[in-house]
DNA sequence: GAATGTGACGTAACCGGTTACGCAGCGCTG
DNA sequence: CAGCGCTGCGTAACCGGTTACGTCACATTC
């Protein structure tokens, strides 16, 4: 049973240490570190004196000196996204491996937040800085790259600044699969559920479902493109399902429809239900991002798939490779994932999917 | 366009803006903290000079002489599970907007990197902890009692600890309400697709189960309670159908089934549908965890729903609490929060749920 | 045996803040 | 006008580590 002492003798300091061994303090600074040579009978005695005293050294005290404190800061626009846990996950198991910590911040996609938190982690002297940016630039980013201190951008870029590596997701590609299986499918008019254009990643997306309609002689018809909901509103889902509503009542409605965002291929899936229409038959339905349940809707989703796990580990390797190997004078460099196109029964036609 | 400057002008210290604003360091400390009366002449030159230097105070530093770095650390076992996001979201809203930054760890279940985490955030000198505990029992909180820093366990309690607040989630009564409204739906052999009793949430979810089927003044059949996988194992789902499969080739098999996790309620829907059972005429079934989806299933699934949100935030106004008030002499304090029972269409068979 | 080298470790300055204490100048009182 | 208190601010010690430099004892060399 364990009860609160109220700091009775308080935590020992590298000199409580040192008086406990008869040595100096930079002898005990030396068995910890291993930074020289110092005799077995005398690194006998230290260990021993840090032992009895549980002494553990301060990391800010340490920071505070040699000017790193072996923490990079993670900021992401927010954590409920559906790719988000995965994406911090796999950044901050290869952080943990190298024996970072990791100081995290959840921005809600408010860009002054986004600022503040950056500064905050300048501020605690982290040593690199891991960033989902959600707004169009960050001024902020300057202090790091005045400091010297290496960022890398995940999923996307930001415009107006260099000097940050970023490892982005293949999005135009998956764009341009999505709508190239669906014409292979024998789709002939293809709507999108897109998303408003703030980052990189919609702009790509959209390309993508750009350039494969025209890539295949056809024209872009306005009525087919509807904006929803961004994922964090909470309303993509109902954007979905009244976008497609809207749509299936065009005098020529689509046969085919890719959601740019789960949540709207949800609304739209609930939508197309309820309209009688047969999925993937009457309308061919394809999402993004492969989610645990999107195979167990009805009918099972198909997607395309970013690699966040990837996404994220690349991140953390590369920022990690920076501060190692102090390489960070050199050009920053810009890394793009590929996506997968994953074809489940809503957009099979053939019906060899395998679900 | 932004460039890495390599550092070549070094980060403004406050000495330097000290001769900058022709003060001394009390003052420029003085007037960034308000800490005593500085004359407005003064004031203003100071503040000219951080601004033009662009000064921006050193947290490790600031830290070390404060002794608090107005951090907290948050360690999870998971951030992967359906929960977990909104829990960290919560309390880092609450944390942030009282100005704490977030030192943040995700365990992965490992009982030595759970220690080890904690010991890191020990050694980084945060002000507090909120820990969603995995083990059954952590050692190394003792360092945070001994430092007289206050430690607040989320969702459930630790034995052989105290000394640390506990918000539990009321998974007893959950677990209890469940049953209660199966057997109200006239259920007559309810199964359970349980978890492996590693922590407190599982036994009470358990023991409200129990109490439940006994306090209906039936008996216990063990053939009906089937053990799977742990959420985190990925083989949850899996388990669930097989254990349906099982389940409903017995002799006597279920008509309704309670399933302690969302996955293994999934598992059981899969099964359920493959085996042509109507959902819940022929057999009702419930899950846990209100996720976003759970009401895109076919059909909508029951659930108990934990509030999430609410142990997140609590948690982090408890721990605020202590530090602002500094009354972490007090007693400990243990606080169960409530679940909700939502119904939905997979067990109600009077067919009025609004889904 | 004096000079030089080397192995093992100690001293004290430094990182960048905070803050206890001290001090000058002024107005006021008796 | 000596003495007192108050106002506004500076000096230097301190938080707990790291590390450049210095020192001492002993071995080696010629």
């Amino acid at each position: 049973m364990m009860t609160i002492m109220n700091g009775k003798n308080p935590v020992p300091t590298i000199r409580a240490v040192a008086v406990e061994a008869g040595v100096s303090v930079a002898t005990v600074s030396a068995v910890i570190n291993q930074t020289r040579f110092v005799s077995a009978e005398t690194a006998r005695r230290v260990n021993e004196a840090i032992k009895r005293s549980g002494y553990r050294p301060n990391r800010l005290a340490r920071g505070l000196s040699t000017r790193q404190t072996k923490t990079i800061g993670i900021v992401m626009p927010t954590i409920l996204s559906p790719i988000a846990p995965l994406l911090l996950k796999s950044a901050a198991d290869v952080l943990h491996e190298h024996g970072f910590a990791v100081l995290f911040s959840n921005t809600e996609m408010q860009a002054t937040w986004e600022e503040q938190a950056i500064e905050l982690m300048f501020d605690s002297q982290v040593d690199g800085l891991l960033v989902v940016p959600a707004s169009e630039t960050l001024d902020t980013l300057k202090l790091f790259a005045d400091a010297g201190k290496p960022v890398v951008l995940l999923l996307h870029g930001l415009s107006g600044v260099s000097g940050c590596d970023v490892i982005r997701s293949g999005n135009f590609k998956g764009s341009l699969d999505a709508v190239n299986h669906l014409i292979g499918q024998g789709a002939q008019r293809i709507a999108v559920l897109a998303l408003p254009l703030v980052s990189e990643s919609e702009k790509d997306r959209m390309d993508g479902f750009r350039t494969g309609i025209l890539a295949a002689g056809r024209t872009l018809d306005p009525e087919l493109i509807r904006v929803g909901a961004p994922s964090e509103s909470g309303d993509s889902e109902q954007h979905g399902y009244q976008e497609t509503l809207k749509l299936m009542t065009l005098q020529h409605p689509p046969d085919a429809i890719f959601a740019m965002n789960q949540y709207m291929a949800i609304g739209a899936l609930s939508a197309l239900k309820e309209l009688g229409q047969r999925i993937p038959s009457d309308v061919a339905l394809i999402g993004y991002d492969d989610l645990i349940w999107t195979r167990n809707l009805e009918p099972p989703l198909s997607v395309v798939a970013q690699q966040v796990e990837l996404i994220g580990r690349m991140g953390a390797m590369r920022l990690i490779g920076r501060l190692e190997n102090n390489d960070r004078y050199d050009t920053p460099e810009s890394v793009t994932v590929d996506t997968h196109l994953i074809v489940r029964a809503s957009s099979d036609r053939a019906g060899t999917a395998t679900g």
